[in-house]
DNA sequence: CGGTATCCCGGGCGATACTG
DNA sequence: CAGTATCGCCCGGGATACCG
């Protein structure tokens, strides 16, 4: 059985491919969870408040406007398995635990702020786009 | 009625400024609802795919796994209505729609494509940190 | 072809109560 | 203080059918 060597333009992605490097658009990748994880709800937050940052728990839920209890656990739990945040537990009464960024981490935070950055900084003309809407 | 200036470090933002310039960390700033259109499951793979190129419905519908009819239309509208996507029907017999990104919707896409090559590159460090973990 | 309307399920998410 | 456990709502989102 000789494998058949295809060359057209544009070809998708061999599984393998995929393995080395991800491909968002692929339903099955891995990418789409790590991505689901950066971009979730609460991610994008987690990430630009620990961004450079080492914080308590407690710390982030102040910060964050509105991230529940629960959430907010869920959140650091899915960025630390993917090895983006880390967390650091003093075997202390009361606890103190303290959150950080690993190296992975913070090079994610840097693309979730560029983009929060830019979300910010492009609300007037959003936002007067969406009143020219309504007004017609 | 003298207006009272404070000078303490990290103030937060005042209502006006969130106005002038949006603040994610608020949960009533609109900035949340622009960042949930665009980071939203479909949201980052129709700007990624539409970043340069001017496509139509079933286009998208085939480079995008997995996406539904339903939430492309629907993607496509919060889009559209935040004014980074432009759509242009032609009144012909079978329809032809074409879709393309304005030029803030272009800026955000270069955004998004940043942080979606970063997840795409970073899969293998992610999925090495998983198999770690169950390792244990 | 490019949608909309309707139905319905699963899970994200908040509220509350409890624990080490 | 820093969570987990449980409950229940709501809505994102898929399936199907229909329309201009």
């Amino acid at each position: 059985m000789k494998k058949v060597e295809l060359s057209l333009p544009a070809e998708p992605l061999t599984l393998s491919d995929k393995l080395r490097r991800g491909d968002l658009l692929s339903a099955a990748c891995p990418s789409r969870t790590v991505m689901k994880h950066i971009t979730s709800r609460w991610g994008v937050l987690v990430l630009m408040v620990l961004d450079g940052e080492t914080r308590r728990f407690s710390e982030l839920r102040r910060l964050i406007d509105g991230v529940s209890e629960r959430m907010l656990a869920q959140t650091l739990q899915w960025l630390e398995a993917d090895g983006l945040v880390r967390r650091v537990a003093y075997e202390v009464v009361p606890p103190h635990v303290e959150y950080n960024l690993t190296p992975l981490g913070q090079q994610a935070a840097h693309k979730v702020r560029d983009l929060a950055d830019w979300v910010e900084s492009s609300i007037p003309e959003v936002v007067q786009h969406w009143n020219k809407a309504s007004a017609s």
